[in-house]
DNA sequence: CGATCGTCTGAACGATTGCTCATACGTCGC
DNA sequence: GCGACGTATGAGCAATCGTTCAGACGATCG
């Protein structure tokens, strides 16, 4: 599938030209991609997940339903941070809440997103330890 | 701060006191919990899941591996901005980078984010529309 | 050799995030 | 009724993120 590798492709499909080496596979790859609507919103699910606070919570519901000052005990986390957090998970409809008297008792509403964190833990345990740079960068890996 | 000494309970377990409803169970859910570097290690997995960008890119290299400038096309991005997710990417041992020349070829390094990947995007498509809010909250679901 | 290319990097800025604080709501006990 | 409770919400702030810009690096071409 090689094309002219020193015949530059200059494109302007979207908004801007860039450069490219295989246009025909860019092309490929570019139609196989899913729509911009449907990125956007797996990049938003696992902004979900992407906060240690929050994936604590769904973890701890991970077992069953629980009430919001009891999440906030497991996930070590203020009523308030994780009364936020729920918010946003309803709003995504990746949690559901049941409401008891004056208790709301929250379970996971999403089997995706428990498929999604099930793999997660699990994988994460037995994995290569891949390094844990906290935030910073720790690269300089590429041998 | 007193409690009521008949069903709810004041635990000191971390940091801070919190009260819950259900003593036994946040100490079960609590105990089954992952370590705490675990649980912060794949929220920093699906951090780097929740950028379009970075998606993009990352769905890209899905169907094999592919240089910087085509990857910048590919996900109508800037091969600058690119170039830093990769450097994420990189540090993470999440993608893999291979130099032929002045090229730099990258590729998925790590089955268990090609795992994530897919099972987002096939659920993403066929889901029940969770709703697009796109940043903002659009919620007022609860019955 | 110098010019150009593909890539990488650091600094800086704007946008977004997640927290705390204060407060408001509905529910329960007195 | 009143007060306490569990929860929900908004404002505000500090920290982080993702981008662009400018420039540097090694590799290749003439």
């Amino acid at each position: 599938m090689s094309n002219r590798s020193d015949d530059r492709v200059v494109v302007g499909i979207e908004a801007c030209a860039l450069r490219v080496v295989d246009a025909d596979r860019v092309a490929t790859v570019r139609a196989s991609m899913p729509p911009e609507g449907d990125v956007a919103e797996a990049a938003d699910v696992f902004g979900l997940l992407a906060d240690p606070g929050r994936l604590k919570v769904l973890v701890a519901l991970l077992e069953g339903e629980m009430c919001v000052c009891d999440l906030a005990a497991v996930a070590g986390a203020s009523e308030s941070a994780v009364s936020h957090h729920l918010r946003l998970l309803r709003a995504h409809r990746v949690v559901q809440v049941r409401r008891a008297g004056r208790m709301a008792y929250y379970r996971l509403a999403d089997a995706h997103v428990r498929l999604l964190l099930d793999i997660a833990l699990t994988h994460i345990g037995h994995a290569p330890a891949a390094a844990h740079p906290e935030r910073h960068l720790t690269e300089e890996d590429v041998t």
